[in-house]
DNA sequence: AATATTATTGATTCTCATTATCAATAAGAT
DNA sequence: ATCTTATTGATAATGAGAATCAATAATATT
């Protein structure tokens, strides 16, 4: 008997919230969108809700600095930390045939992340 | 004026157990090894040298579950996580040419993570 | 529509990894 | 031997996220 989810004006809120953000985003910078919106959501139904849509598959989510990032896209993550300036960059890999050769199983989806020096840093 | 770095016992003790390491390891998990060699050693002690070590470069880390994890692998971190039974293979990638056409900047290391279902549970 | 059931909420406390603080100590320079 | 200052261990502080819980609100049942 699994219990069976119920439609609620705050999840109404912080699902319509998710949809407009267009890249990755923690659990606090949805909080802060969302206190415009409805300063009574607690922080609590936030980190509740988004941990529902992670299990659902709904949301991606990797660790990063001790934190949870958060993505609604469905694609791969790759990501390029500078270390100095902390700065994060997306890009994208679509060919797999890279991995194929060194996995046996099946491949779902992957997380590249490349520490390095951004360019900006490195003209400094 | 960068403060130069001292010679200590601790720090000896630390560098010695983390030798002995094979795989990877968390900050409490050295710090237990290392109680058993010299209880006096406190935990900050760790810490500190851990996050010295990694900016010279001569620990790799990376966050997962809230926690940094470490290794003394200079090679980049690749796992295979099974999504059925959770168990975790590492794998190889020695070129990275693959990622040079991606990124600007300098690239010091990189971690992936493929998510995916493994033989053994692909044939159950 | 009224009532019963139970998932959800917001406030709050708790957890736990890591960092900051600080007086005491010890390494290395003089 | 003495001075300078990096390092130490103990402890408090921080911060993201989870757990708790009484109150509330969505559904189901009548």
């Amino acid at each position: 008997m699994t219990k069976k989810s119920r439609k609620t004006k705050q999840k109404e809120i912080i699902k319509s919230e998710i949809s407009r953000h267009t890249s990755f985003f923690t659990a606090d910078e949805l909080f802060e969108k969302i206190k415009k919106r409805d300063p009574n959501i607690g922080i609590a139904t936030i980190y509740r809700f988004l941990k529902e849509l992670r299990k659902k598959k709904e949301l991606h989510s990797y660790s990063c600095n001790r934190k949870m990032v958060y993505s609604k896209d469905k694609n791969n993550h790759c990501h390029f930390i500078c270390q100095k300036c902390e700065q994060i960059t997306h890009f994208n890999i679509s060919k797999i045939d890279f991995l194929k050769t060194k996995i046996k199983g099946e491949i779902c989806h992957f997380q590249i992340d490349v520490y390095g020096i951004c360019e900006e840093c490195l003209n400094q």
